[in-house]
DNA sequence: CTATCTGCAAACCGTTTGCAGCGTT
DNA sequence: AACGCTGCAAACGGTTTGCAGATAG
């Protein structure tokens, strides 16, 4: 499954006329599988384990192709917006743990009676919406 | 009614032990009476046309104060997280204008259910929630 | 009179850019 | 063989800190 995303993520990445290399697929592996957002700088550290003449550079720079070709995104939470997490095709919104950056996908959030109400009262025209949860996962939980 | 807030907010300054100061009074002023998101340097900028000695400095120690005192918030957007806004006592969210930045204030998202759902499924305890709606306010929509 | 606040200059730190050599295709 | 990619070093830009003098209470 994770490999799966991988897969994909490699074909996507050279369909639009990326060259797949070392650096990248160690990148790519480790946001692919990692549940938790990840910073340029833990993307980095964790990468340099397995491939140590890796560059944060070359983090950054995967990083900036994965978001344009919409296969991660960038997480923003009160305490800092430089996060990233895998998209999940059909699930829009994220429930992210305070404690350790755990995320869980959702969607059907039955917003459009209150989007429509707003733009009326407003006189906005409504294009998107953000929705986010936090919380604490069940093992921060039983930690503390 | 801005007037009103502006008191409000040195009030509430003075009774957490801080001091009075014309440089912040200016910065203030300039926050509570807009109806837009303002970057740090939007409002160093506009502040000087009044107070052209003040100091960039300033306005970063006076927005952290305010944010403290919970009477400002960061406003997280695709195209950045560096905006600050007033808060509006009772109105949880916010709906910005992708042009402008102009924010209306709006609540009642009627959440709680899927909240709970969302809740039971993952096994996570949920704190707290983000809704923010982007669009295009009426005047926007009228230039293009 | 004292503690806080101010503005300046410098430090800081995450991110971006320029470049010469390397590796994919 | 050609072009994109890599890592290094340096530049960048927004934010923070140290400090000496100014000012609110």
């Amino acid at each position: 499954m994770i490999d799966d995303r991988v897969q994909t993520w490699m074909v996507e990445l050279q369909s639009n006329g990326y060259r797949l290399t070392d650096p990248r697929r160690v990148v790519l592996e480790i946001i692919a599988s990692s549940r938790h957002v990840l910073s340029p700088l833990e993307v980095y550290e964790r990468a340099r384990r397995r491939s140590p003449r890796l560059g944060l550079v070359t983090v950054y720079r995967t990083l900036e192709k994965l978001e344009e070709l919409g296969l991660i995104q960038r997480v923003h939470t009160p305490s800092g917006c430089q996060a990233f997490i895998a998209v999940e095709p059909g699930h829009q919104h994220l429930l992210i743990c305070q404690e350790c950056g755990r995320v869980e996908y959702f969607s059907g959030d039955r917003l459009d009676g209150l989007m429509s109400a707003v733009e009326g009262e407003s006189g906005y025209r409504v294009r998107d919406h953000w929705l986010q949860l936090f919380g604490v996962c069940a093992a921060c939980r039983q930690e503390s």
